[in-house]
DNA sequence: ATGCATGAGCC
DNA sequence: GCTCATGCATA
């Protein structure tokens, strides 16, 4: 397609004071007809291997060994730039996985079939979580135990970044925490002491109990009963859903963003978070076992940012400096309802139908798979909160799978053995 | 708050 | 290529 001449992100050569204000944003020299509008050009990065290794435990997991190829030449928006701070990063050290990442009950790994919805409503109004601080639980939740069916329990899935608490010997981060970022003026009398109910691991634990193994009931009362979880043993999704519920309430009352904790948390660790990811742990988005990371370093946080309610502050900036990224590519609804359709038919289509499907609908093949991604990754974190679904979301059930079917052993792959 | 994207690590 | 953790950019 067109978009060959676009610019070729020369990521200049800042080290970690030039800011990377390239007033490169604008549609231009699109491709007429596109379905998708993407501001800036493709190019991927070169993709040379061309194997089907797709031995997943899917439900079905039917492989489809299609004969791989063609495409692709690199081309990257990164621009290879020198990380400062990558040496650093040597010292990261894979942190060990339990056994066991989700409890017994609760298996999220299972795939369940929330017909699409989300982006076709588009208007996120639709979208029942508005989680004040209100003391409200709702949600049993996936999480809950909704779904928990199968499939390995006990696999640790095989790929897991670290989670590097490292601490660079090199810079010694303030190890302060760096409360308000110059915005949070405002400091509530929050302090210890006026949250009762705010016993969340940080006292009270058992000397004993260690064995994570307790059969999760999947019974959910946040009252104050939940038994003690220190940081010892794998929270279950109730201790989680609660310390979600409890960390925003606070953190909300101290007067801090999601984006000030994502900070804090780096000069504490040495581990940055963005408000997305903030913000995606509030509402249980992520996945359990990012949950059982994330926990403990945000519970800290609350911890300090409570005892330091009113002290100086220290703030950090890292300059967002490096990686040029891709436009966002505007998907329109027409083609996202199309995409749609697909995934609830086969949720994980082979090249060949990627190809097809991005003809089809003049996107990027890339642009499809990535979604595909997406949208996979996101069925499986998918409304953790027990939001009720509106009879408009159990709609379209294309074909046979109903709004509760179980399992789509529905195998979608090799439809035409042309190519 | 979320959609699309990047990347690491694993097949 | 896939999954999974994360985040920029955006609605």
């Amino acid at each position: 397609m067109a978009t060959a001449t676009s610019s070729p992100y020369l990521a200049s050569s800042r080290i970690l004071s030039a800011p990377v204000l390239h007033s490169d944003r604008r549609g231009g020299g699109m491709q007429p007809g596109s379905t998708a509008v993407t501001t800036v050009s493709s190019g991927y990065r070169g993709d040379p291997s061309v194997k089907m290794v797709q031995s997943d435990f899917m439900q079905g997991a039917m492989v489809a060994s299609n004969g791989g190829h063609m495409l692709s030449h690199a081309h990257q928006w990164v621009t290879s730039l020198p990380h400062a701070a990558a040496a650093a990063a040597a010292a990261a050290v894979a942190a060990v996985e339990a056994g066991s990442p989700w409890p017994p009950s609760s298996q999220p790994q299972d795939a369940k079939r929330n017909a699409g919805r989300e982006e076709l409503h588009s208007g996120s109004a639709l979208h029942h979580r508005s989680p004040h601080l209100g003391p409200h639980q709702t949600h049993p939740g996936s999480w809950g135990g909704t779904s928990a069916a199968h499939i390995s329990i006990t696999e640790g899935q095989q790929q897991q970044q670290s989670l590097i608490y490292s601490q660079p010997g090199g810079f010694t981060v303030n190890g302060m925490l760096s409360s308000h970022a110059g915005q949070s003026l405002m400091h509530p009398g929050l302090v210890r002491g006026e949250s009762p109910e705010l016993d969340h691991g940080s006292q009270h634990h058992h000397p004993h109990h260690h064995h994570h193994n307790h059969h999760t009931h999947l019974h959910q009362h946040h009252g104050v009963s939940h038994e003690s979880h220190s940081d010892e043993d794998t929270p279950t999704s109730d201790d989680l859903e609660h310390f979600a519920k409890q960390f925003k309430q606070r953190r909300i009352k101290l007067g801090f963003t999601q984006a000030d904790v994502g900070l804090a948390l780096g000069t504490l660790y040495g581990n940055v978070f963005s408000q997305t990811t903030i913000c995606r742990f509030e509402a249980l988005q992520l996945s359990f076992k990012n949950m059982c990371k994330l926990k403990p370093l945000l519970n800290k946080w609350l911890e300090e940012a409570d005892s330091t309610t009113g002290s100086p502050t220290s703030i950090d900036k890292i300059a967002t400096q490096g990686r040029k990224r891709k436009k966002r590519t505007s998907i329109e609804v027409s083609v996202k309802g199309a995409l749609e359709s697909h995934f609830l038919k086969c949720p994980k289509p082979s090249a060949q139908e990627i190809n097809s499907l991005a003809d089809t609908l003049q996107l990027e093949k890339e642009v499809v798979r990535v979604w595909f991604c997406n949208r996979r990754q996101k069925e499986k974190r998918m409304t953790p909160p027990g939001l009720p679904r509106t009879p408009e979301d159990a709609y379209s059930q294309v074909g046979s799978i109903g709004p509760d079917t179980p399992s789509p052993s529905i195998d979608c792959k090799r439809m035409y053995s042309d190519t």
